[in-house]
DNA sequence: TAGATTGTTAATCGATTAACAATC
DNA sequence: TAGATTGTTAATCGATTAACAATC
């Protein structure tokens, strides 16, 4: 997939997914070819800095013409492991929960989500889009018995960690969590930890930066 | 604030607010003091990283003894702008909305949520933890006669350019963007584009991630 | 005081940008 | 063909790490 094994940098990685929505809305609008110069323009980057982003893992345009839209796309999606199903579960069926269940983004992507889970058992037995929510007291069964790969942690800070346990217990491979407190998980276990308020901070970080004075 | 007014980078203020909340925890633990070393074990940093990122900003530490957590976690929050308050409002009152809504840290850090807005007529008059959703309609007005300063973008994306005119035509000085499109501002209005299913799109990519062959 | 740990400078590492030959 | 634009190497820039004198 990458030129001779070498590790790509999560700098890297971390563009691609943007890549990719930049050029669905591309194709989208009838967009058929675009030359680095003019991504660049449009996403805020260098021409120089999308060609060696692509260049990682090949060489997917062509002298004098630029790339072909829908093909890049592709290829980036294939990168990503979009190209793939992936069975999910979401753990804490509050608005977040909710929200994500109700995006139809996700399951367009090929993210088969099967149950929910809560402990409330106001909403045990409910459904959101023809998605069940169970007793959380048998997601560890769950997630072995229906292969279960990406579990979506979305319960209060407290119980992330102990729901991160029972999900890599039972075999999960990915964990996906907006939970404000960082779960820790052990070897083969991929994790990417929200934290939704840090980019809020961040911004009024911004709002009150001081004005250089040159 | 900062140091002669030398520009932070983004790399550092990205890691303030994970500062600010690791040192948050400490506090409900009882923790009082910390050194860059034990605090950079917690948080997967270095000690050389955390000292070189705090000293952006002055010098908050002791030398033979590291840094009163308190202090320290209070520093960062007037660093990042959070002993302040500021006028929000929310627009989309989906499940998106009302998650953040309903997030008690939200107000317990000084975001003072006065109003949603909605397109949805069933939506348009109900009220979410006390805060009411009114016609998206009125969000111009009601920018600017209650001195809104933060505009929360929860629609779909095809509208989120729109609102986001709407809120700067009427002064708001920040937007917070959780529509999967980018959203422009002019000069002056700060923005933070959320994309959440980015990091999902980077966790597939770790899944895959070919190992190394050494 | 001795030990610990900071603040800060210098060294290293990695990421971005520039340049240009290759080529469509 | 001439013009455009890639893929890729080299140069630059910036961020991280290491080292250590200062000092609590």
């Amino acid at each position: 997939m990458q030129k001779n094994s070498v590790k790509v940098s999560m700098a890297v990685v971390r563009r691609l997914p943007k890549y990719y929505r930049y050029l669905g809305d591309l194709i989208q609008n009838g967009v058929m070819r675009i030359s680095s110069k003019e991504l660049g323009k449009l996403m805020g980057l260098t021409a120089s800095q999308i060609r060696q982003d692509l260049n990682c893992f090949g060489g997917f345009g062509q002298q004098g013409y630029g790339y072909n839209v829908e093909e890049l796309q592709k290829e980036i999606g294939r990168i990503l492991g979009l190209n793939q199903t992936y069975n999910c579960v979401i753990v804490g069926a509050g608005n977040l929960g909710q929200a994500i269940a109700n995006y139809e983004g996700f399951r367009r992507e090929g993210f088969a989500l099967s149950a929910m889970f809560d402990v409330n058992p106001r909403l045990i037995g409910n459904t959101i889009r023809d998605i069940k929510i169970y007793d959380i007291q048998d997601l560890g069964t769950y997630v072995l018995e229906n292969d279960i790969q990406l579990g979506i942690i979305c319960v209060p800070k407290e119980q992330s960690q102990g729901v991160a346990d029972t999900m890599m217990e039972n075999g999960i491979k990915a964990i996906w969590n907006f939970a404000p407190a960082d779960v820790q998980v052990r070897d083969n276990v991929v994790i990417e930890n929200v934290a939704i308020s840090e980019s809020l901070y961040t911004l009024t970080y911004l709002m009150n930066e001081p004005q250089l004075e040159i």
